[in-house]
DNA sequence: ATCAAATTATCGTTTTTTGATAATTTATTG
DNA sequence: CAATAAATTATCAAAAAACGATAATTTGAT
């Protein structure tokens, strides 16, 4: 362990199901010793990505919030594409919750979200959540834009199931321009994603809706597709206007 | 240069006046060779802090989104802060930002903020912004509450312009409960703020209102102190129920 | 003030980083 | 599609930093 990722194998360690830490429990959790961990959480802590929580124990610290918000403020698809989630969810019209992703290592991650007011879909996707590559509808039409071979390496890391059905799949959504699944990441809900990429500032991410599978008829499908399709031309026009 | 700060000289490049950056760009700004930025920078790529973005530039890379959310889900002062800041929002029915903000080394940081549906002041308390250490009552509120010896420490590397002056308006603080603030951060701006704190938990916080100067009178004044107050307690008493 | 636990300091050894340069890959353009 | 330039990675010996066992110190709670 060596560089960068002597520290991430602590901050690693910091999740919802343990999110305070004693070094003792680290070390003995990444098998180094107590000592070295030390001097890793102390670097850590002076540069605000950790802080002393209740007595010598650890949590998450400060630096992240402060790296968030460069983020909101800077990245193209982040800045851009939230006010126009807030203008989507509002003509919706309907209980449902829009979501951008975009690619995250081998999976995908929510960069930004909104809520329909008041809606209690129980979704699993949410600002910076990692989610599965190749499951779901938001999932799937970022890798249907994928280059060949980038898409080839992705997968075999990834070892899908059913690769040769999957790339059919994305044949017919980059065909289609959308993509609906059902149930695929959370039981009794769909999703309706369209691309969204603009090649100069290298994004390829995705637009989607969610919404309970039982609201949906065929007409409210027809039009939040009619919805997306263009809400995703006005971020690409947003997005182009950036480069 | 070693260790994490290594990583941080090339992350702290990433600004909102300059938010892309060429790998010679970041090698001559903080004077290493471009070899050792080409190797720092793929570590960071790696671990999703830096992502590639257009013809060889980089931007900061996903990796924040996922620990920001990993800070919103456990961090005790922001998963229990979040919710109060809404309802105490709404409870104020008059254009305001709440805001909640704790110590970020040697300056203080806003954890979670929640703006007055529709309010357009323009403050610069903003989630994930530092914020100068000794100036508005949002700052000295939380220097209010720290122990002696580690007040002074803070002080001495921050030389304060007037320090005995900001004893005693500490001092202050401490006896009345709050402290007000008139266009020491922002001009025609007030900021009202009341101590939050937790031993246990290690947090020394506080809970503020920024409201514009104009709009504030007497009457108004005293129950936005008194809706801190009261929001301050139901804090205080979550956060015990946690520890 | 005392005690236990947490944290930091020490130091020879081992491992990693460094930086100049070469080799390779990638993107672009004629 | 070849040619070119730019970006990126690989190489390698010297220099620097991390390691880890242990000792010393600090901290926090009686």
């Amino acid at each position: 362990m060596s560089g960068l990722s002597r520290f991430l194998s602590v901050l690693r360690c910091f999740t919802e199901a343990k999110a305070n830490w004693t070094v003792p429990e680290l070390a003995e959790a990444i098998g180094v010793p107590a000592s070295t961990v030390y001097r890793t959480v102390r670097e850590l802590v002076a540069q605000g990505f950790l802080e002393p929580s209740t007595e010598a124990h650890y949590r998450l610290g400060s630096a992240f919030i402060e790296f968030d918000r460069m983020i909101r403020l800077t990245d193209p698809l982040v800045k851009v594409g939230s006010p126009l989630l807030r203008d989507l969810v509002a003509e919706v019209r309907h209980p449902c919750v829009a979501v951008l992703a975009r690619l995250y290592g081998d999976r995908v991650i929510c960069a930004a979200d909104e809520r329909y007011d008041g809606a209690e879909l129980p979704t699993s996707y949410e600002r910076g959540r990692p989610m599965p590559l190749t499951r779901g509808a938001t999932s799937k039409t970022i890798l249907s834009q994928l280059p060949g071979r980038r898409l080839k390496k992705l997968l075999a890391d990834a070892d899908a199931d059913a690769p040769a059905k999957l790339s059919g799949e994305l044949a017919a959504i980059r065909k289609r321009g959308h993509c609906i699944t059902r149930g695929e990441v959370d039981k009794g809900l769909v999703g309706i994603a369209v691309p969204v990429s603009n090649s100069e500032l290298a994004i390829s991410a995705s637009l989607s809706l969610v919404v309970s599978d039982a609201t949906l008829d065929e007409r409210l499908e027809r039009r939040l597709v009619l919805l997306l399709v263009s809400a995703a031309d006005l971020l690409s026009q947003a997005l182009r206007r950036l480069a």
